[in-house]
DNA sequence: GTCTATAATTCGATAGAC
DNA sequence: GTCTATCGAATTATAGAC
C-alpha cells in the first residue's frame, strides 16, 4: 500500500462529498484538494482533469438482489428495503445525481447505470423485453425522486420519514411497478 | 405595452430555455441574452442580478385540481392526468429543477413552492395535519422523480411512454399516496 | 435605451523548481 | 512526489459613452 494510494483515496472521498453537496461547477478542484488537505495540483497529477476525477468518485455498483429467489408477491418489499438501505448517506449516488442534473456525460453515466443495472434486473423477471424496459424506468422516476426529494431538495416531510417508514409506502409502488398490468389490458394487480 | 415590456419576456423566455438545457452556471447571461437577440447589460439592467433573473423566470403556479370536488376513488387518476399534462414540455418546471439541483436559493424556492401549493391540497383532504404532510411528501417524490428522469435524465424507456400510459401507470401510485393507510396500521387501500 | 469597455474574480490546467 | 507560480479563459457586474 502506497502513500500515493492512500492519497488518491482520499481525494475520491473529498470529492464525493463535494460533488454530493455542491454539484459539479461549484465543487471545484481547489475546494476538494482543501477538503483532502492535498495540494491541488496533486488531484490533476492523479486524475488528469475535473471529468475525470468525478467519473472516478461516481462509480458505484448498485448491488440488487436477485429477485427470481424470490417468492413474487414479496419483490416489492425486498427491493423497498434493499434500496431505502443502500442509499441512506450515501455521497457516491447523491454526487451522480446532483451532478447529472446539469453535466451530459454525468446524465449519460446514470443511463448507463440504469441500463446495466436495472433493466437487467427487471428483464428476468419479465418476458416481454419492451415491458421490462418499461417496468425498469418506472421503478427509477420512483427511486430517483425518492434521491432527489430526500437528499437532494430535502423536502421536510420526505426528510422526516423514517426508512422503515419509507420501505413500507415504497413497497406497493414498486411491485406495481414490477407486476402491474400493462396499460390498455385493464385490470388489477 | 412598451418595448421594455417585450423586451424583458423575451428575456424570460429564453432564460427558461437556457435554464431547463443547461442548469445555473452553464446557462450565462450572455447565452440567454444571445438566445434572446438582445445585449448581455440589458439583462442586468432588467433584472438586477442572475440570481434574480432565475427568480423571476422560475416563478409559477402549479394549477393544481380541487380534489374535495372529485370522487374520492378518482383523485389519483384525476391527479396524474392534471400533472402530466401540465408538465410535458414545461421549461419553467424543468428550469427550476435543474437549478435546484445546485442551487440552495432553487431548492429552498422549491420547498416553498411544495409547502404552499401541494401541501394544501393535500391537507383539505386529510384532516390529520402531519399525515397530510406526509401524503404531500410522497406525492412529490413521485412527480419529480418522473419529471427528473423524463426530461432531466432522459432515461429512454420513460421517454418512450405517452402521456396516457404515465397517467395510467402513476394514477394508483398517486392514489395510494393520498389514500393509502398509513405504516403501522396494516390493511389495504 | 443600447452598447462598448473593462473591472474584479475565479477556475482548470500547465510548467517547472526542488 | 510535492509545491509555487502562473497562464489563459470565462464569468458576473459596473461605469460610462452615445
Amino acid at each position: 500500500m502506497k502513500r500515493s494510494d492512500r492519497t488518491k483515496a482520499a481525494i475520491l472521498v473529498a470529492a464525493r462529498e463535494r460533488f454530493a453537496a455542491d454539484g459539479y461547477a461549484k465543487a471545484t478542484i481547489r475546494a476538494i484538494a482543501a477538503q483532502a488537505d492535498i495540494d491541488p495540483s496533486m488531484v490533476m497529477r492523479y486524475f488528469g482533469s475535473k471529468e475525470k476525477l468525478l467519473a472516478a468518485a461516481a462509480s458505484f455498483e448498485l448491488e440488487l438482489p436477485d429477485l427470481t429467489a424470490i417468492r413474487p408477491d414479496s419483490w416489492g418489499d425486498v427491493l423497498a428495503r434493499h434500496l431505502v438501505a443502500r442509499w441512506e448517506r450515501n455521497d457516491t449516488l447523491v454526487a451522480l445525481l446532483r451532478v447529472a442534473a446539469t453535466q451530459d456525460f454525468a446524465a449519460e453515466r446514470m443511463r448507463t447505470l440504469f441500463a446495466g443495472q436495472v433493466a437487467p434486473l427487471v428483464a428476468r423477471i419479465e418476458p416481454d423485453e419492451k415491458t421490462a424496459a418499461t417496468r425498469a424506468g418506472l421503478l427509477a422516476t420512483q427511486m430517483l425522486g425518492l434521491a432527489l426529494t430526500r437528499y437532494v431538495l430535502e423536502l421536510p416531510p420526505v426528510v422526516a420519514l423514517t426508512t422503515d417508514e419509507l420501505a413500507a409506502w415504497l413497497s406497493p409502488v414498486l411491485q406495481h411497478y414490477l407486476t402491474g398490468m400493462v396499460p390498455g389490458s385493464d385490470s388489477k394487480e
